[in-house]
DNA sequence: GGCCATTTGGTTGTGCGCAATTGAATTGTG
DNA sequence: CACAATTCAATTGCGCACAACCAAATGGCC
C-alpha cells in the first residue's frame, strides 16, 4: 500500500457511536468514556493531518512545507525576529526551528545572523526573495478556506474554540 | 533554549485579531485573509500539539505514545485486524504503521502474523499483556477531558465539527 | 498453465516535534 | 574582578507522517 488516497472510502471515525440519546449503555460506563476518548483525540489528530495534507498540496507551488509557511507568515508580519521570539509565536523550540530555518536559508528565503548586541541571539529576517514570496502566498488562504467548505464565521468560531482548548491544555500539561 | 515550558507565557495566537465585527479593515483585503489564515492553520496545529503534549504526560504511565495509544484503542475495540484495516480506521499508511507496530510488538503488546488465507496480509492482535493494558487505560479519558476544561457536550460538538472538516479537506485534497 | 494488473506490507528518505544535552554569551552577586 | 546562575541556540536521539519505490501474493483473463 503506502499510497495517498484512502480507497476504501476512509471512515475517519471508527464506528462513530450513533450518539443515540435515548438508550446509551449507561453514561458513566468506562467503555463509553474510552470510546469518546477515541472519538475526540483521534478526530483532532485526523483533522490536523488533513489540514496538513491540503496545505501540502497548495504550498507545493511556493516550495514551502506547512511549518515553513507558518514561519514565513510570522516573518512577513513582524519583519525580523530572534529565534526565541519566533519560537514563542509558533509554540516551537529550537530543536524544531534550527534545522527548519537552515532549510529556509538554504532555499534563499531567509538569512540568519548573530545579533551584535547579544551574541547568543540569532536574528532571522526574510531575504528579498523571501519577502517577494508573500505576494504569491496571498492566494493561499482563499484556497484553504474553500477546501474546508466552511463559512468564514464558522472558521473563526472554530479557531476561537481551539485556541481556548489549547490554553486549557497547556495549563494542564504544566500543572500535571 | 529547547525546554518544555514556554516561559514567556506563550501567546499561542500571534496578535489575535480582536474580531471586531463592526469595523473590519475591508473584509476582502488580502492582508486580512493572510492573517485569518495564520489564525486558523496555526491554531489547529497548536491545538493538536497541545493535545499531544497532554497525552504524552498521561500515557507515560502506560508506556505508550499518542499514536500507539490510538492503535491500541482500535485493537481493543475490534480484537484483531489486518494492517490494512488498521490503516483505514486510523487514516495512516504502512510507512507509519509498520515501524510503529514493530515497536508495539517489541514492547510485547501486540503480535503480528501473516494471514493463512492471504499471505499478503498481516494480522495484528493484542497479546495477553496488551489486552490487560486496557484496564489501566480506562483512567485516561477522564484525565484528558478534565484537562480540556470542556463539558462533554462541547467536546462532542467540537469533535463533530472537526470530523466534518476532515471530510471536506480530504475531498478537496483528492480533487485538487 | 502463463501472463498481467491489483492488492498488501515493507523500506527508504525527508521533514516535523520534542526531550535532553552541550556550549557560548550574558547577567547577577559577593 | 571572579564565580555562579541564567539565557540562548545548536545538536543528538527517538518517534511520527508521508511520498516514492519495491517485492511478494493474489485473482482475473486468455
Amino acid at each position: 500500500m503506502a499510497r495517498k488516497g484512502y480507497p476504501g472510502g476512509m471512515t475517519a471515525t471508527p464506528t462513530p457511536p450513533p450518539a443515540n440519546p435515548a438508550a446509551p449503555p449507561l453514561p458513566g460506563a468506562a467503555d463509553d468514556w474510552l470510546r469518546l476518548d477515541q472519538q475526540i483525540c483521534f478526530t483532532l489528530n485526523a483533522a490536523s493531518r488533513a489540514f496538513n495534507g491540503v496545505y501540502r498540496v497548495v504550498l507545493k507551488d511556493l516550495g514551502l512545507t506547512y511549518p515553513q509557511y507558518l514561519v514565513m507568515l510570522v516573518l512577513w508580519e513582524h519583519g525580523a525576529l530572534p529565534v526565541k521570539k519566533l519560537g514563542e509565536q509558533l509554540r516551537l523550540d529550537s530543536g524544531t526551528l534550527s534545522p527548519l530555518l537552515k532549510r529556509l536559508e538554504a532555499a534563499g528565503l531567509v538569512r540568519r545572523e548573530r545579533s551584535a548586541r547579544d551574541e547568543r541571539s540569532v536574528e532571522v529576517r526574510p531575504t528579498e526573495e523571501g519577502t517577494a514570496l508573500r505576494r504569491r502566498a496571498l492566494a493561499v488562504p482563499r484556497r484553504i478556506v474553500a477546501a474546508t467548505g466552511f463559512e468564514i464565521d464558522e472558521i473563526r468560531d472554530l479557531g476561537a474554540r481551539l485556541h481556548q482548548l489549547t490554553t486549557a491544555l497547556d495549563k494542564a500539561a504544566d500543572g500535571a
